[in-house]
DNA sequence: CTGAAAGCGCTAACAC
DNA sequence: GTGTTAGCGCTTTCAG
């Protein structure tokens, strides 16, 4: 079906179809009649890859990201809320990640659709900072704040006070963190935020009590498991997401430890699935739908030529649920 | 940044870069060492539209939606997870939805992609039966079970049943059905499995207690403000799908009814937001990330070759919550 | 008003 | 081993 096929059905040349389909001007509106009829009877949809190949403009975004996890997902669904009836089509791609290109997929997602593809693209947490590119592009929860793209974010820093901040209040004094991706810039300030709110208690900061999780459950398992079976294990863990959260729930159940009566958790994100948790996560809430709105937002601003800001921050929010109380055994005073 | 401006940074042809960048045999390894460097200080990388124009196969595989909403990001999760170091790329594909093209998208989308930027595609909750088309298609939860491409859904009917039965066990005989989407078969099942549990139960089927909500939580809140304002109103509604659910339970919160008090909900799909409403809403769970995998895995044999099965249906179940009990006032024996 | 022709970036035959 | 050439399906001048 292609429009060869339309051209050669309706009598007319290619280039009468294009123009017909495209609804320009200067064709006899008996011919377009004749030729639209064809369309429709043939069911002929323009191809995307041929017409973005020779046009500048698509009317696609695209968004690039690593992978289709609770949280791009949540984004991507602000983005879809947004994005409808504004005219344009959304396409979100994710490369064959493998583990020798980890890092970088974003500038290779970028190159291979760029330029022809999309018009602009929403890259959800770039591992590297963002190159200049051939279209304008909005970086979600970015590598670096400078130089690069527009970003967008939430308080991350202010959120990991409050997270600490909740345990402390609670009593606990002992308190791990599972830190998230070093390579993102939300990762580091998570941690920062931790230890400040420790400072802020007077509580002396325990380098053993940290380690890398990667945002993942799996390496979360493997870091909560050399946690928790320390001599003197935490009485509570700070999780750099809920995912690393959840990880950390698996082995505390696993090693026969209740939540929150034996460990109390705090996750960071709130996707969906921390609500329904058992028990129900307390964690610092991101308005991840309303931060992927955002994105799109802007990228409609860019395209359209306007200037938007160079970075976008919305607030976080601690949510108390039920993996947090006081430790098992109160600091006697 | 193109294959030319590589050539001719690398002094040979563009067919030369071509062979080395497909790793062709045929050229000195000379040649291709200093290419490989070009194309790696350059930051090239092969245009996925210009080489899917020419080549036959591009391994990406299309997952072609009408927005990201709960129900398919999660089957996209599946999907993911499933497609990692499969080789395959995912590119996630929503034409602009409006209303005059609501149905029939598929159709658009496949012959837009298909033939050329995709090998294959998963289809989502197509509006259609879709055509038979130039790349292999597996479609979840389909228009009609018949004569289209292989398909996957969970057993709506006996879910239905077991939502219904469920509420018949509690002690409800008003039991009212927000209905989905007429065009989709999961819908005109779960309606079919509604009036089984009632037949079975000796309870008469009553027209004045179903409305459609096409599974959407706004159409449903209107379908529920009609239900509960009923002269003799339902104690219990059965919602065709989780989105509904939760349009009944903020018309039920508007109108000053407690849940599960005063009003029983029962959704159909478990997406993770149906674990953190408030109540927690009693449902009926899809294996949705299974049957994103299974797509995938179906979707791949197709693509080597392969026969698969022409329908999958996996096992629906209930989860009970906090959101259905027995009726307000028990039926007097 | 219509069609012929060029060319988008790339790959695959086929010459050299 | 390497380069030249012909298209993939489409849009866009530019003649007719």
């Amino acid at each position: 079906m292609t429009i060869t096929d339309v051209a050669r059905a309706a009598g007319v040349s290619v280039a009468t179809v294009s123009k017909v389909v495209n609804g320009r001007y200067g064709v006899a509106s008996s011919t377009a009649e004749r030729v639209l009829e064809v369309v429709a009877q043939l069911g002929y949809e323009t191809s995307l890859v041929a017409s973005s190949l020779r046009r500048s403009r698509t009317n696609v975004i695209g968004i690039l990201l690593a992978g289709f996890d609770p949280f791009a997902t949540e984004i991507l669904k602000g983005i879809s809320a947004e994005a409808v009836g504004k005219g344009y089509e959304l396409l979100a791609y994710s490369g064959a990640i493998s583990d020798d290109n980890a890092v970088g997929w974003e500038r290779r997602s970028l190159s291979r659709l760029g330029g022809t593809l999309i018009d602009g693209a929403i890259i959800l947490t770039p591992t590297v900072s963002v190159p200049t590119s051939s279209v304008p592009v909005i970086a979600v929860d970015p590598h670096t704040g400078s130089g690069g793209p527009s970003t967008i974010d939430c308080d991350n820093i202010e959120g990991a006070r409050a997270a600490t901040r909740h345990l402390i209040e609670l009593g606990h004094t002992r308190i791990a963190h599972v830190r998230g991706r070093t390579d993102l810039e939300s990762a580091l300030l998570r941690e920062q935020g931790y230890r400040d709110a420790l400072e802020a208690a007077g509580i002396a900061y325990d380098p053993g009590l940290v380690r890398d999780g990667g945002y993942r459950a799996a390496w979360a398992i493997d870091a909560a498991r050399e946690l928790l079976t320390l001599p003197d294990r935490p009485t509570a863990v700070f999780a750099a997401n809920d995912l690393s959260a959840f990880g950390v729930m698996e082995v505390a159940h696993e090693l026969g430890l209740r939540i929150p009566q034996d460990l109390s958790i705090v996750g960071f994100d709130d996707i969906p699935e921390a609500g329904s948790a058992t028990p129900r996560l307390t964690t610092i809430a991101q308005p991840l739908q309303e931060m992927g709105a955002r994105a799109v937002t802007m990228l409609i601003a860019l395209l359209e030529g306007r200037e938007v800001e160079a970075h976008v921050q919305l607030p976080s929010r601690l949510v108390v649920r039920r993996s947090t109380a006081p430790p098992p055994e109160p600091n006697a005073p």
